[in-house]
Formats: structure tokens, C-alpha cells, sequence
DNA sequence: CCTCCTTGGATAGTGCGACTATCCAAGATT
DNA sequence: AATCTTGGATAGTCGCACTATCCAAGGAGG
């Protein structure tokens, strides 16, 4: 197909075709002739990502392109791709000059494993700073009750992975770290929303016609143990 | 205190502020004199709202300022609050021609009642059209489980705004809903990174018992604890 | 009182990111 | 042969979030 129809079928206007492959975000076409390239599906569905990563993903064309090289480099084992997107994707927090104490503390609190230079943890630091800069309540009940929602999103996240085609792997990983996120906040907002109109006592009870998920968790409290 | 002090109190440069008075996102010190005013702690408070709100919550500085509307005006019941941040706050889905039909099926799924013209309804419904435009599996398992920790992070939201003052409650709930989302966000990247880090079979199910262990998952019945 | 510095307020300029617009000559299409 | 369309290059635009510069009025120290 040539760039026009290209163009219609992703819904990305010429110029903007011609300049994402100027900035290599989009592989040249096969050229056919001086003038002339030949573009297929492969094309079309490395726009709609494009756009997705940036519109709903709310991505910089620069994180786009180095997620975009993670994904085509595409062979590194899929949990190490993991820790690779995460570093490139934002909101990227510039290693700060201090260790990120709060957030390491925080994890080791939690049993989790994870490399300790990782930007996610310096996401979080900056996050609970911001939080408690402007002074909104950020008890050890909401940190758990967020970790616990996490580690179940984070385990059907997992799940979810392909196993048989290492590629696919990594793309789902990379793209679907970014991707699935306006889905969890959107429904987050809807809970909230179903929470206070559910009833004038924000506390009702549940009602998720999808399932019980009481009893899924170990609801075992864990007292911060001073060693591991 | 004057304007130098307020800069060197927030760390915002001067320049800004007086940019951020010109757009009426700061308000206006106490004059004491044609050439000098008076900011106090609520100027500094502010300062560091607009910082947190656009570095962190990486808003732009119109959803900042309409965020701070609401906030301003406060006087809302907080349920209705909650529906007006949401409908201000990023990313802003501008009224989309058709009505969002899966995200409504979704949502009358869970059992949970919102408004139909919310705009998380429209946010979910492009986050859901944008995962499978890119070829993303979201089966019902997945979302399910995104409702399920959607909820629970929502009940502690609910059960953590302050009761007391109506507009304390407004400003909880606005900034909170911007600002807890890093949080929750970069939990979920560390507990990916994790459960990757503590086996290699990523879909098999926990043979060491670690997992189970480790999350201080506190979800058991919401209200107990926090109560004064 | 005089000098010098800071301030508030106004106006204009900068840098960047993400596109658009315009040209052009080689092909393709009819 | 006449009329598109295309790929490639270069330049221009637009919005946003700041910065920079001016200026005259205060205020502070001597």
C-alpha cells in the first residue's frame, strides 16, 4: 500500500506519517522505485500503537521511540524487559541524587524483590514526597491496601503474558505496562464514584456483580519486623 | 513575607511566580503598598499544590487551574466533588460522539453506579479501545481483577477522606485523586518487577510460598481502625 | 534627606515538542 | 502525453510554560 492509503487506514495524516518516519519512529516503506515505497500491515498497526502509546499513554515521542527499540530489539528474556521498560517509561525521574530511602523501605516492608536502582522506585519516592508535601494523609492501611491492589494487578498482569513467542512477550509487557494503566485509573475513579453514590455512608458494602474477591488474600497482618 | 522569601520558601523562582499570579493560579498577596505585598503559609502551600499537581500529576497548568476551582470552591458535598474533579481532571476525553457502550456494559457488569455521562466512563472506553486497537488481550479475567483492586484502592480513598471539614473533604479528594495515582501506579510496576525477580515461570503458581507472605494485605472489612 | 536595592506590575521574548506546509523532481496512471 | 501522486527535504506554525527586561514606587541604611 502507498503512504496515502496508509494514511487512511490508520487514520494518521500524510505529513504526519512522513515526519514519524523521519524520526524514525516508523521503518521506511520497501521502496519500489525512486519515488515510490510499499508500506503493509506492519505499518499500520506500528501507527496505531504510536498513536495509542502517545494519545491514551499520554507518551513524548521520545519515550515512544525507546519503548518502540525495546520492543524491536525484542529478545531479552522477559522479566529483564520488564525492568528495561520501566526504566524508559515516565515519568522519568532523572536518578536523583538521593537514594530513594522511603520507597526501599517501603518495599523491603513488603517482601518485594526489586533492583534498587529501578526508576519505578524513584517514581515512587517522588510520589509519596509530592503526597505528603502537600500534606495529604499516606498511613501504613492506604500504603498496604495500595500494595495489595497492586500485587493482584500486578500477578494477572503476569499471567497474562505470552510465554510461547519471546517477541510477543516483551511487547505485551512493554506496551501493556503503559496501556493498561488509564484502564485501572479510569475504573479506580468509577469505584470511587460508585462508592459515594452507592450510598451517603461511603463504606457500603460491596457489590461487584463480577466476583468475591473476599478471601482471595492472605489478609495475615504483617508487623513491620525490624530484619527480614 | 515578601516575594523573594515565598520563592526561596517554595523553590519556585520568582519569574514563575509572578507568571503564576498573572494566571491567577497563585492569588494575589496582601498589598501593603503600591511596590510590595504580603504572601503568607498559604501561598507556599499553593506553590507546592501547582508543583505537585504538574510535576507529579503531570498536569498541564489549565487542569491545574480548574482543579484549583473546585478546590476553591469547596463547598460541594463531597460525593458531587468527586464527579466534578473527575470530570476536570486528565486525561480529558472531549465528549466523544458516541456513547461509551463497553464501558457502560462494564460498569453495569460490576453492579456499580455511575454517571453514564462521566467522563471516566469515556476515559475507560478509549483506555478499552485503545488495548485491543493495538491487539492487547483484555479478557474478563483481567478486568475483573482490575475492578476488583480498583475497588479496594477506592474504599480506602473513600474511608480516607476527612469527614470534618467539607472543604478539607473537596481537597482531599481532588488532589488525592491526582496524586495517590503515582502512588498506585508505581507500585504496580514494583510488584511486576518483583514477581518477575522471584521466579522465573512467571505463570506458574507460587511454589515457595513467598508471595502469599509477603503483601501487608489489610483488606479485611474496611472500617476498623481508623475511626478517632 | 539621599542613595541604593528590591518589589510589583506590565510587556515581550525564548525554547521545546509536535506537528504542518511547501517544493520539487521522479515515477505512476490514464 | 498529460495529469496525478509520491518520497524526500526544508522551513514554518502553534501552544505551552516559562524567562527576561523595564520601569517607577517604595523601603532601608547612612
Amino acid at each position: 500500500m502507498r503512504i496515502s492509503e496508509l494514511s487512511r487506514a490508520s487514520g494518521v495524516p500524510v505529513p504526519t506519517i512522513k515526519f514519524y518516519l523521519r524520526e524514525r519512529l516508523l521503518p521506511p516503506g520497501r521502496a519500489t522505485a525512486a519515488t515510490q515505497a510499499e508500506y503493509d500491515e506492519g505499518h499500520v498497526g506500528r501507527l496505531r500503537l504510536i498513536r495509542a502509546l502517545t494519545d491514551v499513554g499520554r507518551m513524548s515521542l521520545a519515550t515512544v521511540r525507546s519503548v518502540l527499540e525495546i520492543v524491536d530489539a525484542g529478545s531479552e528474556a522477559t522479566g529483564a524487559a520488564v525492568g528495561t521498560a520501566h526504566e524508559s517509561l515516565p515519568p522519568v525521574v532523572p536518578q536523583g541524587d538521593a537514594p530513594p530511602a522511603r520507597a526501599l523501605r517501603l518495599v523491603k516492608e513488603l517482601g518485594w524483590q526489586v533492583d534498587a536502582g529501578s526508576a519505578s522506585l524513584r517514581q515512587l519516592e517522588v510520589a509519596l514526597a509530592a503526597v505528603d508535601e502537600v500534606g495529604l494523609p499516606l498511613g501504613p492501611d492506604r500504603l498496604a491496601a495500595y500494595a495489595g491492589a497492586a500485587l493482584d494487578v500486578a500477578r494477572v498482569d503476569v499471567a497474562g503474558v505470552p510465554s510461547a513467542d519471546p517477541q510477543e512477550a516483551v511487547r505485551h509487557v512493554v506496551v501493556g505496562t503503559v496501556l493498561y494503566e488509564p484502564v485501572l485509573l479510569a475504573l479506580r475513579r468509577l469505584a470511587q464514584q460508585h462508592l459515594y453514590a452507592a450510598g451517603p455512608r461511603p463504606q457500603g458494602r460491596d457489590r461487584t456483580g463480577l466476583h468475591d474477591r473476599t478471601g482471595l488474600h492472605d489478609h495475615r497482618r504483617k508487623e513491620e519486623g525490624p530484619r527480614p
